[in-house]
DNA sequence: GGTGAAATAAAATCATC
DNA sequence: GATGATTTTATTTCACC
């Protein structure tokens, strides 16, 4: 784990609040020097702290309305095939995430599509013809929420 | 769905890599001026298709070295148990994102925690108690990639 | 709706504490 | 390791196309 001290701590949360404030109000939102603040995200970035700055696009405004979870088993269980379908997946431009799990199922991805029928030609399109997928499930979205602020958690 | 031209298209692509470049930078490489570039970004915030501008971090980096997903059974089924169980999973440190799901499991928590044991302990100390929890499933997670850029999908 | 030049503001550097 | 004055660079505005 990366030595995060008070400061650091708090330069993380404010960049993860906001990524576009200026290095002034940054520096004045943590009560240090500009010149400081500058040295100091720097640091967070070459330690690998702070990974990378993203803009958040509204699913909704960019036509994609439904969202689902699909659990995916995959045979045989070998790291070809689920490093082949991980990637497969991951390709693929509905597909938002991709988690391999332990135990039962061995994937969930999630999905953002235009909507149910796009969610069904989906899974019709993409994935029914893979010999590597034995079963999925899917189960549609009605809420996500996000935490966009990740702090170290205390003790 | 927003009216969104092939610029504004490469405008969010570009700010959701990297949402930190300049605005000359940007402007130069959707091949626009930037003055023209500052004032279609601002217009995207003002129309909802930016939403916002977040930092990312490691989550290694911060302690959290173990991620699981906790498929959570409620009980009563009603909108009070549901509000109020996504908004207590919301506020828990340890979770990165809630899922309100169709279907057969009522939700999906996405957490990250320093270790196994901690994930043990985050389920003892923070599910165990609660009344309108019937059940929960959890698996951990042995990878996890997420698409920072997402599209509106061809056609 | 887009542009380029001028004015304003911020970032980056560095000598100093 | 942090600071503030200075230089360098970017943002923002606006009259014009």
């Amino acid at each position: 784990m990366a030595y995060v001290d008070d400061i650091d701590s708090a330069l993380v949360r404010e960049l993860q609040a906001n990524a576009r404030q200026t290095n002034r109000d940054l520096a004045a939102a943590v009560g240090i020097a500009p010149s400081t603040c500058l040295e100091r995200v720097r640091l967070l970035r070459d330690r690998g702290v702070i990974t990378g700055y993203h803009a958040d696009v509204s699913l909704t405004a960019l036509g994609r309305e439904v969202q689902a979870l699909l659990n995916v088993q995959v045979r045989p269980l070998n790291r070809e095939v689920i490093e082949g379908f991980k990637a497969y997946a991951a390709g693929l431009p509905e597909v938002l995430s991709v988690f391999v799990l332990a135990g039962g199922d061995d994937f969930l991805v999630h999905v953002a599509v235009p909507s149910v029928e796009g969610l069904h030609g989906f899974l019709m399109d993409r994935f029914s013809g893979r010999r590597e997928i034995v079963g999925f499930r899917s189960s549609v979205i009605y809420q996500h929420h996000r935490n966009r602020v990740i702090e170290p958690l205390g003790g």
